[in-house]
DNA sequence: CGTTAATTTGAGACCATTCAATTTCGGTGG
DNA sequence: CCACCGAAATTGAATGGTCTCAAATTAACG
């Protein structure tokens, strides 16, 4: 996937619930940027440190996490291309949770910066980015109540069913069958859970024939079912699309 | 507390980290707004519901909650006077989680439109509510790693030492004793947990000397040890005060 | 001072964890 | 192409933290 398309698409999903003119989308688009890889777990934000440019995500997906003094790790969301990573870093300057790489993912670097500039010289690209971070901020919300109230099939279920969600919006992915990113013990850092009861609870869930998971691919059996089980409703995602 | 007060408090929260300028503050202070009470338990805010003004909180206290299926709740933030309630929901326009009030508590209704207009005209104060809104996501990110990874002390220690923080930098509260609005079932709905097990685990924080909790009050006995306890870094709330 | 809400207590059941070992998978080099 | 390797997935058994269901006690309030 080139830069360039990249952009576009931010554009054209910025578009769709804000009103951007044409100059808007030419700022855009002239944003400064690096371009970066990362392998598997590299680090895209450290905790503590301080925000000197935001990253975009061009390929592959990205998470947000904290850790805990005991060594575990809970992850607090997932990331798919087009995503801007770390827009609350950037506002907040200095981060408080970490951002790693899922798999081996591509992001465009943008100097803090020019975006604080953009935003403070265009106010439909601000509202645009704002509403970006508010879109976060309802999902983070609906995995406070996942992982609060829900056991762990309805937890995993429920993962499953927003991640399907994001990942329909990608161009190139529909169906029922998807690339599907995360280890079991990646699964197991979002929900809550250990690793060793997210594959009991997986196979609970295959064998009833809501889903078939395996070798980083992830088809969905019984759309309505899984649903039910995961209480899902994507009023949260705010997808306007 | 009359409403200029509160919204004076607010002009002075804000510039602590957003400039503002003279015409912006008056701005502020000329937006229109009704008063309204709520009791115990009222609704602020409705899930589902279009947004047509925003609660900008005056006295007492409110929450955000959703609802589960099975009739449980789960509490997602719990906020304080001079706090807006639901920016969220007025950008995002139709509101994903319920906000209900924890006690008797007042608040200013400002129209939608007029925050809307006030925003776009004005970056300055668009960048400060923007700021609110990713300090309270990042908030909901804490909660999520509470819920999801610590056990009952922990979450419960850090819960308070979240409130106290906050209880803080109210004018007139400091010292170690706060009143505290929150019954047990409400600390067990913000926390995951059952009201039972809220109960023997607020007593062990007792038996231990940490805590002191009756009648609506709080008392820190051991401020060092509850942070301890509950692993609290208080840096995600970005109180740069 | 009665009535309801909130807190407290007990006992048993269960969901999820822990720890350890085994098997399968994916990738790599010989 | 197969042997090897580490990572990921899987299995078992025992433990334990938290829940459930009730009932009793205490506090709050008009």
């Amino acid at each position: 996937m080139f830069e360039s398309e990249v952009f576009a698409l931010l554009v054209q999903r910025w578009g769709k619930r804000s009103k951007l003119t044409a100059d808007d989308c030419s700022a855009i688009l002239a944003l400064p940027f690096t371009r970066e890889v990362y392998t598997k777990d590299a680090y895209l934000v450290r905790e503590g440190q301080e925000a000197r440019e935001c990253a975009l995500l061009l390929r592959g997906f990205a998470f947000r996490q904290k850790l805990l003094r005991d060594g575990s790790r809970q992850i607090i969301s997932i990331h798919v291309p087009t995503e801007f990573v770390d827009l609350q870093n950037s506002l907040l300057r200095t981060a408080d949770h970490n951002v790693q790489s899922l798999n081996r993912s591509e992001a465009a670097l943008i100097p803090r910066a020019a975006l604080m500039e953009l935003a403070a010289a265009r106010p439909n690209v601000a509202m645009a980015m704002w509403i970006d971070t508010l879109i976060d901020a309802s999902i983070f919300r609906e995995w406070v109540v996942n992982v609060g109230r829900r056991d762990a099939r309805a937890r995993i279920a429920h993962l499953l069913c927003e991640l399907v969600c994001r990942f329909r919006e990608l161009p190139g992915e529909d169906g029922d069958t998807y690339e599907f990113p995360l280890t079991q013990e990646q699964i197991a850092d979002a929900t809550g859970l250990t690793a060793v009861h997210t594959n009991r609870t997986l196979q609970s869930l295959r064998k009833e024939g809501l889903i078939q998971l395996s070798s980083g691919s992830l088809t969905i059996l019984d759309w309505d079912r899984l649903r039910e089980v995961g209480e899902f409703d994507e009023l949260y995602l705010h997808h306007t699309g």
